[in-house]
DNA sequence: GGAGAATTGTAACGATCGGTACAGGATCAG
DNA sequence: CTGATCCTGTACCGATCGTTACAATTCTCC
């Protein structure tokens, strides 16, 4: 594993599977690669630097690939291509949501809902940039219906749902 | 710990609140007042069974509170009472969701595909009776923004998200 | 009351948990 | 080449994990 955003990567992909407490560092190891040692080297607070890390870095993912130029653009529609892509289409579970969901929630409160409130403040920004009103509820809806889609989609094993959402979402 | 309806709404909660790796049998024996010796008489498949036990409990409180209803009377507005208090306006997890989403999906597959499912199909035929066309994806869609509204509620701490989704599925 | 079954608390099991210590390999400037 | 710094594999720490075993207690029914 060569740089930090390749380690941050499969990092990602453990707690996305398997949780917080799900993802031990024997297989944080196994899946990255690299020894204990570097692990602490690389996060010396341990599992919750980890996740820390892990999430401040879907936010950056986000903040570059999805919020920036919905709030420059007001590009909707390529949006939901990223969307749809980085979600693989429902197969692919939102991490920071998931967090959301357990006692995780309550010690990275600040980092989730961070990204919730700014992924739902660009796309109202963009929604009112192209003469709709309501603008805010409908950005948290819209969030709101990706966050389900990707739930629904897990739990029938049927990316389905998740695809459908987003075919809706573009119409507005 | 009288009965063991009482025990599965204290095992419930914990799963609910922790997940299924981070709910600890000292957790639970804690949460339930039962030692390990009755947890384990009462479930002798351990964890997994006591998994089992709470999401077959869950569903068939649905089936008799929500399901069933819904299949007999299609009254929707009723359910969505019954759904908003069971979700405490989104300040409490729907753990069936919640499994959904880590690789306890895996273990619990049927049940959780069913539990949806069930959900899904009694509110596609409440729909079809209220003579409503594209019943059930309308009733995937209902589903899936009560799911994205518990998310999103969790997620930023506030039970708005989850009031104004419920307010607007009653309207259709 | 007393035999038998059902329930319970306690102690212990091996395994694994997150985290630490540290010796040695790799790397690089001088 | 040398010394210092960075990096990493390995062994180990106490704590906790899920589970088992079992003796003691409580309950049930005659």
């Amino acid at each position: 594993m060569s740089n930090r955003d390749d380690v941050l990567e499969a990092l990602g992909e453990v707690f996305r599977h398997y949780g917080y407490e799900g993802a031990s560092i024997a297989r944080i190891s196994a899946a990255t690669g690299l020894g204990k040692g570097s692990l602490y080297h690389l996060f010396p607070g341990g599992k919750d630097e980890m996740a820390t890390a892990v999430i401040t870095h879907i936010h950056d993912w986000f903040e570059r690939a999805i919020f920036s130029p919905l709030r420059l653009t007001g590009d909707t529609d390529g949006m939901w291509d990223h969307v749809a892509a980085y979600f693989n289409r429902g197969g692919r579970v939102c991490l920071i949501g998931a967090f959301a969901l357990a006692d995780t929630r309550d010690r990275f409160a600040t980092a989730i809902t961070r990204y919730f409130t700014c992924w739902i403040d660009a796309l109202a920004l963009a929604y009112r940039q192209g003469g709709v009103e309501n603008a805010h509820p409908m950005a948290v809806n819209a969030v709101l219906r990706v966050q389900g889609a990707i739930v629904l989609s897990q739990a029938l094993g049927n990316t389905q749902p998740f695809e459908t959402t987003i075919a809706d979402l573009r119409l507005h």
